[in-house]
DNA sequence: GGCCAGGTCCAAT
DNA sequence: ATTGGACATGGC
């Protein structure tokens, strides 16, 4: 019932945490988490990990144990600009999530924010997926494409113009959309995904990034699009282009790594205002 | 009260 | 090819 994972070097908050999946939620001393049908509890424990709820080759592989970590750390610590968010929050990896869940998530992430997102996929569960128990823990898988069908429901949840998207996504993966892409390469996968209304270069990142395991996307949203602009480009406004060209080139394989580094860093690092305005000389 | 939030779409340059 | 506004809603 209770499995245990060897993880070394694997950090949970900065994996569930950093802004890549919503479905979480945090007890004393770890995690339940929503995937799928299944929730499953994980807590650290020395080394390794204790879930329960769920069967091993799930785990490793929604969790991206098997990713050469160590190799990829290595990687972006060389890289100087990068180096202080990989030491701080090393241990992240990226996960590899159901795809359909990850769509339906950050189509309901568009313009909006953490909190909101996740209360938004909370209410779109309790009202459309089915329950799910973990011990004494009662909750709601996320709904299958085939139980989201009511727009008018979605607007009810609050969920405004993505209601829309939400059901049109719905529908085109009934027609079998999400698993045509599992096939394609990254820039074919990109394509096909952007026929879904709602879904531009953006959220097509995301998802062929926390779902499809293309490591070479780099989801360029509001934070990220600052931090870079910041770190590499003067401050200076250029086109998301031109970013994700500098990225591809400066990361290759692992720009999404880097990527989910930047993100987590530029959120949870103090504002830049602040430090400004408390050291104008700029000691720090 | 206006601006911004893990954007996208459409129309007008 | 690039740019401005609309789109729903909530928080500050």
């Amino acid at each position: 019932m209770t499995l245990l994972l060897r993880a070394p070097g694997f950090n949970l908050r900065h994996t569930l945490e950093c802004g890549q999946f919503f479905r979480w939620t945090r007890i004393p001393d770890g995690y339940y988490v929503h995937a799928g049908d299944r929730l499953f509890s994980v807590r650290r424990q020395g080394d390794s990990l204790r879930v329960e709820g769920a069967k091993e080759p799930f785990v490793r592989r929604f969790l991206g144990l098997d990713h050469d970590a160590a190799r990829i750390e290595e990687a972006l610590l060389r890289d100087r600009r990068l180096r202080e968010a990989v030491e701080i929050y090393r241990g992240l990896r990226i996960l590899r999530q159901d795809p359909w869940e990850c769509t339906a998530a950050f189509l309901t992430s568009i313009a909006s924010n953490i909190p909101r997102i996740a209360a938004n996929i909370t209410d779109i569960a309790r009202t459309y997926g089915r329950p799910v128990e973990l011990g004494p823990w009662r909750s709601h898988a996320f709904p299958r494409p085939e139980e989201l069908t009511d727009e008018e429901g979605l607007r009810r949840l609050r969920l405004g113009f993505r209601a829309r998207y939400l059901v049109e996504a719905a529908r085109l993966a009934r027609a079998g959309l999400l698993y045509e892409i599992a096939s394609l390469p990254y820039a074919e996968a990109k394509e096909a995904l952007m026929v879904v209304p709602g879904i531009a270069e953006k959220v097509a990142d995301c998802v062929l990034l926390f779902a499809y395991g293309h490591f070479n996307a780099f989801p360029i949203d509001t934070w990220i699009r600052r931090v870079m602009t910041e770190m590499f480009f003067r401050g200076r406004r250029v086109p998301d282009r031109v970013i994700r060209i500098f990225a591809s080139e400066r990361w290759g394989d692992y720009a999404g790594y880097a990527q989910e580094y930047l993100y987590i860093w530029a959120r949870e690092r103090r504002p830049v205002i602040y430090r400004e305005a408390l050291d104008p000389a700029g000691a720090f």
